[in-house]
DNA sequence: AAAGTTCTTGACTGACTATTCTAGAACGGT
DNA sequence: ACCGTTCTAGAATAGTCAGTCAAGAACTTT
């Protein structure tokens, strides 16, 4: 049916999910996504629909892997979510608020921790 | 000396620091901020220099006040400052790093707590 | 081999971005 | 009343942003 795609969705989106981290929601642009991934601006457009969707479909896959990953990597991703898309964005915070109450942990300081050390604090000086 | 500033300073970082916390650092532009201050846009810059400039006195305000502050208030700022700005920001990273070093809470569970009610959890359903 | 479908590609668009510039207005000092 | 200085106002600029589109390539089916 059709043409076969020539890139692995899964790692696009693995590949966007550290750009993101790296870098913020809006502080990295599709052009950085676009180099990153190294698949074209109009083939993301067509899976994902747009910046958001290629973000949804990270947070989704970090969810669904949260169980499997260490504090640290499931953590940074929900960072981001939470400080700059939660607020305005229902279906982000939803995602957000499933993962966390799969957690056993103590999800403030959890994700406190994690948002001293992606800063680069609390492993020095100021 | 010269025409006298007819706006307030202060109260136009003040301003912008509740915008900053509402809407994020890259989220807000100079519009905005030029908007919810009611200060030209060419006064801000001669006085701040750059958009970074406005967030990094809205910062010192923050931290030089922290102490009359309530946890929520002092904490809003700071959780945009680490994550959008202090892991490519060494002044701002500085900054938040003395601020927090002069709390006697856990900041990390505080910088928490403060994350997930900013985004509108924990406060009910998801 | 022709038709139909799905994907890739590169160029394009209009909106928005932070920042700058110039002209003029309001002051103090002389 | 003029001069130097500091601020304001509005327009302008160059760059970046997310998103779109038409043309062609790679596949399956008939």
């Amino acid at each position: 049916m059709g043409r076969p795609r020539e890139f692995d969705i899964d790692a696009a989106v693995a590949a966007a999910t550290e750009l993101f981290i790296a870098e913020g929601y809006e502080g990295c642009s599709m052009d950085r996504i676009v180099q990153a991934t190294g698949v074209h601006r109009g083939s993301l457009y067509a899976v994902f629909g747009s910046k958001r969707g290629i973000f949804v479909e990270c947070l989704r896959k970090v969810a669904a892997t949260s169980g499997e990953r260490k504090s640290g990597e499931r953590s940074d991703l929900l960072l981001i979510a939470l400080v700059e898309l939660a607020a305005r964005d229902d279906e982000v915070r939803s995602i957000c608020a499933g993962t966390i109450s799969l957690w056993r942990t103590d999800a403030a300081r959890e994700l406190g921790t994690r948002l001293l050390a992606r800063a680069g604090l609390n492993e020095g000086a100021p």
